[in-house]
DNA sequence: AATCGAACCCAAAGCGCTTTGGATGGCAAA
DNA sequence: TTTGCCATCCAAAGCGCTTTGGGTTCGATT
């Protein structure tokens, strides 16, 4: 009942463990007939080496692993998460490693780190969510233990390696289509700002404003968690303010349709009385539109962007003086039905 | 640089790593001083015992794996998996248990759970997303690994232990509710009807409807996968009837914003013009409203069901005599502002 | 004083695999 | 005929831990 293994599959074979390790793995001394006559019967069997036992003899885990933060305030799981770890799921099991989860509270962070390491069970792994100034950074240099962030953690003092959407630019451009659109009265739905990906969304924002001298307005400007209910609140505020505003940024597409609601409750037209870009992470259930998008976006899939982060962590993690490599991922600019000129009264 | 080693322990103890073994694991022979020397020494270093080699010496993985579908077709990830996985991580952070997960495209699961099996990485898994016949069922039976279900399998023969939610009863309390308020002309947006909650889900709702003598409309009822997109899709086609539907049962709330997107492009109001009862499964990136809950729910939390699952697979490990188990959820009716009686007009 | 249990501790084997450091045999070169 | 060298294979150690099966010591019993 319980799974063969390599000394059974000897004996039966009549050849000792070692033959028979070295013939599936591909070393040289080992005759090819015996090399087939070994496989065969390893197929036979369906063997698999035990990988707890092949971990302890190289001592590579064969396993990568993924802490997800769970803030114990507004326990909320990262929507993007089951996307990402989709696109790395993929290379994982394209190269033979496993993939561990912990979900671990905010605060335990460190000790969830600590552990994995002690414990040995991965090679290394990638850290989600990173904040302006992120200690995870500092504690895997420090622990040794390979890395690569999703993301960018803008104070980091140590180098490190990261796979991150150009989230400034991005943002950037999709304010200037906006105000190349005639908009002025733009508003920003951000998300929260302790995230670093949020603070460099607002710069980018800030910085396209700023350059067409429009001035920064406050009361335009909001973050949270960017949930639907989000975007209707910010919008439901905004177009109560005396001048409100004729367009929106949003850094989520559930974000966006919470404003879309509000502006159609409102009696408003989408791309006609107001208009919206939001940032679409390419989510598996939440698409913008079929062929043609809905929202006006700045699109980046976030699948991919795992799968990017997986294969620079193995790479990292066969060749160790690779790291640090970054990857700049470069969001396109998706023009939907969302947008449209300022009306003429607005400008 | 490397994790110290309970061998190491041993030595700076001048102790055997027999006895710094059994101090760590509360065994009874070690005397109480030299039990509190080791654990402190041991919390000094960090110490942690290396799993890959616990693993290999007890025969136990400490691990439980989550194998996830990825159907090639529409490559989707269920939206429900972040949630319901961090209610998981929960009880195996808890345990110590550690939480291994593999997608897999649909066609080689049966080769994964083979694998799975025989490399020895866990000590049980939970099966995701269960068909009306689910072959994985036998398989994992014929396999000997632990497992739950998350759902049923109407056709399944062999028992098994799952956690599932009381979908028809849900589905059909959210059509009486709807019946009660007047409504004859009841729309179904279903989950896809190969899944096997979809189907219990179309059960509930055919039984409320048939209790009523209200005569089944095909052109009434949809399946498909549960986005916004869908849930408009299907509104505009079924606003388009010569005899629209007053009210909609969704079964998700991202159907439900979709469906409420094109009831408001019609220009007609929910909850007066036409009504929504919807599942909820309280993601919690997408929740219902704050306080009050926006739309009508059948609610059931998809975490919660990951909590069970884990704590009844844990369970199921310790004691395998307790198989199979079972455990059935009941969603709440919860009334929010997406509901109304019937328009007159329509009586 | 001899005996007997507790109470504590340790040596060594073993989990399933890889890997080092030989053995063995056959064949070409000397 | 020897020597030397491949080509093949194997024994044994070791990865870090648990666990079986003793040992030792010491105070209490008889």
């Amino acid at each position: 009942m319980s799974p063969i293994t390599l000394k059974e599959l000897a004996a039966e074979l009549g050849l000792s463990p070692t033959t028979v390790s070295r013939a599936l793995n591909g070393y040289p001394e080992v005759n090819e007939a015996t090399r087939t006559r070994v496989s065969q019967a390893a197929a036979r069997h369906h063997y698999r080496p035990n990988t707890r036992a092949k971990a302890l003899a190289t001592g590579r885990a064969m396993a990568i692993g993924h802490v997800i933060p769970i803030s114990t305030q507004h326990e909320i799981v990262n929507p993007i998460f089951a996307d990402f770890i989709a696109g790395a799921g993929e290379v994982y099991a394209r190269e033979g490693y496993d993939m561990l989860l912990s979900i671990v509270p905010d605060a335990e962070q460190a000790r969830a780190y600590r552990e994995i390491r002690a414990k040995g069970t991965v090679d290394g792994v990638i850290v989600h969510g990173p904040k302006e100034n992120d200690e995870r950074i500092a504690l895997l240099v420090e622990l040794g233990l390979p890395f690569v962030v999703h993301g960018r953690s803008t104070e980091a003092k140590a180098p490190y390696s990261w796979v991150d959407v150009n989230n400034t630019r991005a943002f950037q451009r999709a304010t200037e289509f906006l105000l190349d659109l005639g908009h002025r009265r733009i508003a920003l739905v951000n998300g929260l700002e302790f995230m670093d990906f949020a603070i460099r969304r607002r710069h980018g924002f800030e910085a396209a404003m700023a350059a067409r001298g429009v001035p920064r307005d406050p009361a335009l400007m909001v973050q949270g968690e960017m949930t639907e209910a989000q975007g209707a609140h910010a919008a439901r505020a905004m177009l109560a303010l005396p001048s409100p505003p004729t367009a929106f940024v949003c850094a989520s597409l559930l974000s966006a349709m919470g404003v879309r609601r509000e502006i159609e409750a409102h009696g408003l037209k989408l791309g006609r009385d107001i208009s919206i870009v939001t940032h679409d992470d390419e989510l598996g259930y939440l698409r913008n539109g079929e062929a043609e998008p809905i929202f006006t976006a700045t699109r980046s899939s976030v699948r991919e962007a795992g799968r990017r982060c997986a294969a620079m962590l193995l790479g990292i993690i066969t060749d160790p003086a690779s790291a640090p490599r970054h990857e700049m991922l470069e969001a396109v600019l998706v023009v939907g039905r969302s947008t449209g000129p300022a009306p003429p009264s607005a400008r």
